[in-house]
DNA sequence: ATTAATGTTCAGAA
DNA sequence: TTTCTGAACATTAA
């Protein structure tokens, strides 16, 4: 699940054990699952890498960014089940890859944890690390846009403005469950077409993409029933008991009481209050 | 014992 | 051009 606020967490919580630390090495784990795909190999990034300084760990929309005193850097996606570790996970049989880090007389590690596989481990020089933030691929962060910018990016498709918020293009880092959370904030119906919604939702939308988040980060993320999500040092996030609507289905609307309906659109599930969302 | 569903992204087709 | 579909994978619930 890591969405926005995930990713946010983990780079918080991984940040104090990388910044400035040396990469002593850099080694895929052996395990019983298919392995994730790191490119290029291991061993052509462990030369470009290996004894550079991992000056900042950043985060571009649900990436991680661990970049050298090169400019090159690594990008790390967790996609359904990744999680980045610097202590032990939550079972050793979804351990990935492994950077070895030092400072001083120090030793640490920092891990790519995934269950599913699903997760990527990439490796950029500086230009190609450019073009991947500045590129096309990825709207503005959700967090960093103003009405304006969500006037333009949604008055630019018909889909239904649930299945707008989920376009990495339009704007980057919100995925399934905080764009059904997002909406039920903004009382907006997750069907409304995107480019239909006046001016005064969209200033509604933005309010609730700003609390949203941000309240979702200070909560450390949401752990979900499946219990995959898990910050830095494998402890659970908090914000699943402040869901609205996500996964609620069935269950009364905890601002009017009606029961919350679960729809599918673009084969994924949204949650809604019929009464609460127009 | 099958089948459907699960947070994401991308290629390829409609 | 925009939007839709299915696949990548592992695990759990029905």
């Amino acid at each position: 699940m890591p969405e926005l606020p995930e990713v946010e967490t983990m780079v918080r919580g991984i940040r104090p054990v990388v910044e400035g630390a040396s990469l002593a090495g850099f080694r895929r784990v052996r395990c019983s699952c298919r392995p994730i795909l790191v490119s290029p190999s291991v061993g052509v990034i462990a030369r470009r890498a290996a004894g550079r300084t991992l000056s900042r760990v950043w985060r571009r929309a649900k990436r991680v960014i661990l970049e050298l005193d090169s400019g090159d850097a690594f990008v790390i996606e967790p996609r359904m089940t990744g999680l980045m570790l610097v202590s032990d996970p939550p079972d050793a049989g979804h351990l990935r890859v492994e950077w070895q880090l030092t400072r001083g007389a120090e030793e640490r590690s920092l891990w790519f944890w995934d269950r599913r596989g699903l997760g990527t481990v990439r490796f950029f020089r500086r230009a190609e690390l450019q073009a991947l933030v500045e590129g096309g691929a990825l709207g503005r962060d959700a967090l960093e846009m103003d009405a304006e910018d969500w006037l333009t990016a949604l008055k630019s498709t018909h889909r239904p403005v649930k299945v707008a918020l989920l376009d990495q293009r339009l704007a980057a880092g919100i995925g399934n469950l905080y764009a059904s959370e997002i909406l039920h904030r903004a009382g907006i119906r997750p069907q409304t077409p995107a480019a239909r919604l006046s001016l005064a939702r969209i200033g509604r939308l933005q309010l609730a993409v700003q609390s949203v988040l941000s309240e979702a980060i200070r909560y450390e993320g949401s752990t979900l029933s499946d219990g995959t999500y898990r910050n830095a040092l494998n402890q659970s996030g908090g914000y699943q008991n402040a869901h609205r609507v996500y996964d609620r289905a069935g269950e009364g609307c905890l601002t009017c009481g009606a029961p919350i309906v679960r729809l599918v659109q673009a084969q994924r599930s949204t949650f809604y209050c019929p009464r609460c969302q127009r």
